[in-house]
DNA sequence: CCAACTTATTAAAGTTCTTTAATTACTTTC
DNA sequence: GAAAGTAATTAAAGAACTTTAATAAGTTGG
């Protein structure tokens, strides 16, 4: 039977995640602060953070502003403590972003794919950032296949990934802690971390890949996976008498003009925005800007509102898609470092 | 800022609910196997346990076998500590089902419904059990609309009920913990805690009821309730080029012979599995005895398989809706008064 | 530049849990 | 039916947090 709250015995390790936590997300705060903002008891975070301050992972950064007595001292997180490998896995490059323990990226390049090559071209180019950065410890890769666990479940294409353990595998190679995500499921992360809109949110990240269309979703602030990890694969919607979703965005070639092949994505697009109202009822379905144009959100709203009531359609938005990509793999290192992760 | 851990103030509290939990779950328990499910310290669990026997919460039933040593005490949930109600309110009638501690239906009645006079008969039936049982504590609403936090949001037909605040009005009124819960929510409730599987499934319980269709669904162990309390409201889907899923049920009746009507009604059904594996992948999809056959199954199976892959279907079954319902209400007021509920 | 004041930090006392040890109450066996 | 064995309780000691009090370190104003 799993334990729903903390036990006296993680209570220790409970209370620095929240310190770290808290120094992450506003970068420097004294004692007195961080014992309002956590509701911690300032003895015990006074005891702690100079316990994380002799082992370097937080660093006294000088004297806050006095308001009429003594001036406080400010900590932050040691940038140095500790670094980041946030991996994003394309069929033409990989994406590498270096991250120190505020959350910085410190390094960033581009290297060839791997996808078509295999494992072991990976383990080079990941070799390389390790020998470099001796003190990195955490790993984050995103992939376009099904992930379970950390392990490749289904991937289009690359057969030399199919069924490749990432996890097991760069977990006891170079001693990292290892996380593999779903490229559609990084981004609809990185895009709520990056919305600032609350925790609970239900959203849906679209995107036109080269691949085939895919989704991110997330309901009540979880990532929907799915019971075979086949979640967001939106290409299959049966939308239309004879026609789902892929074939209606791809048929337009078929269309007598440009104008014609328009009013066909917009359509097929209300419908999608239609058929996840009708279902989650998200505050917000995201659309990339390889895609859509801001322009093309009026049309897709009067679209669905055709088959939805309006009142309860999602706010429609444009996004770099790369940007938010890459963003959610950041942030899942980021946590991973923290130790506010999964696990 | 919410904080994720029990603070030392909560723990009597969290050690509580787990007892009780425990206790519910298992009937009968002593102290050692009391500390053993739920992890906390035998002497934290005899000091708790022999608080609740004073204040009457548990009571002691007699002596277990010996496995050589001395006879272990065994405790209980005192059945009369407490008594909670479960209104099921329908168009025709409305259902009561009285509880006692141990989840029991002590008592049963269908009074007349209550949805098309408004508030004030419904006080009156609630008030009679509340004279009748001077131990109800908890109460719980089903009810046919959108719920927001206790208020009916939005409800079709009955608008003597329209923004009525149930939980403010009966919270104050006879000084229960009131709950309010959509129809379909709950039922999705009660068939997931009546399967016994996994707690973070995800589900989809179809009813094509009077009042045109609804689904309740639940991802990941959560009810989905979505930004508008819209989710579930499967009658807009676009599955056809000029049809949508009500319009499709519906024009059945226009069909040459039943045969035809059949096909029809099996194929709007398997273009909605389909919609929801292809978006949620969910472990399974339930559809109600009044609609469906198990016969019906296998034709929506296979018809569903011709939209999306066959290995990623959920599993389809059968329930009388009635049932699940009921229980989900029942389940959500027993949880309301063994404290495990939401607030 | 020192007295009065303000705020940070440290120390002590109080809770509440866990772990370990001691005691008690039965069972079993001869 | 008492001695030996076994398991349930109870008690004592230890750990970790919170609350409250005491002390130290600055600031400010005359």
């Amino acid at each position: 039977m799993k334990l729903p709250f903390v036990q006296p015995k993680m209570m220790g390790e409970m209370i620095r995640q929240q310190i770290r936590a808290a120094l992450y997300r506003d970068s420097v705060s004294t004692k007195a602060e961080l014992a309002q903002k956590t509701g911690i008891s300032f003895p015990t975070i006074s005891k702690t953070l100079d316990e994380m301050n002799d082992q370097g992972e937080v660093v006294l950064t000088g004297l806050g502003v006095s308001s009429g007595g003594r001036r406080p001292k400010q900590y932050r997180l040691n940038p140095d403590h500790m670094a980041g490998l946030a991996v994003g896995l394309e069929k033409d490059y990989s994406s590498y972003a270096l991250l120190n323990y505020v959350g910085e990226v410190i390094g960033r390049e581009k290297l060839p794919g791997v996808l078509h090559d295999g494992p072991e071209r990976l383990t080079e180019q990941i070799g390389t950032f390790v020998k470099r950065y001796p003190h990195l410890r955490a790993l984050t890769l995103g992939v376009p296949g099904a992930v379970n666990n950390g392990r490749v479940f289904f991937i289009l294409d690359y057969d030399k990934f199919q069924n490749f353990d990432f996890k097991a595998f760069y977990q006891e190679r170079f001693s990292l802690r290892v996380q593999v995500e779903n490229d559609m499921n990084a981004t609809v992360l990185g895009y709520h971390d990056r919305s600032g809109d609350e925790h609970d949110r239900s959203l849906v990240y679209l995107y036109l890949g080269q691949n085939g269309p895919g989704a991110g979703i997330m309901v009540n602030g979880d990532v929907v996976r799915g019971s075979s990890f086949f979640s967001g694969e939106v290409s299959f919607l049966p939308l239309y008498d004879s026609r789902n979703f892929l074939q209606a965005v791809q048929d337009r070639a078929s269309a007598q003009n440009g104008t014609e092949s328009r009013l066909r994505l917009i359509d097929a697009m209300s419908r999608l925005v239609a058929v996840f109202t009708a279902t989650l009822n998200p505050h917000t379905v995201i659309f990339c800007s390889t895609d859509m144009t801001e322009h093309d959100m009026t049309d897709v709203r009067q679209g669905s509102a055709s088959y939805v009531p309006a009142d309860n359609l999602p706010s429609l938005i444009v996004r770099d898609w790369e940007e938010d990509y890459f963003h959610g793999l950041n942030q899942l290192t980021i946590k991973t470092m923290l130790g506010t992760g999964i696990d």
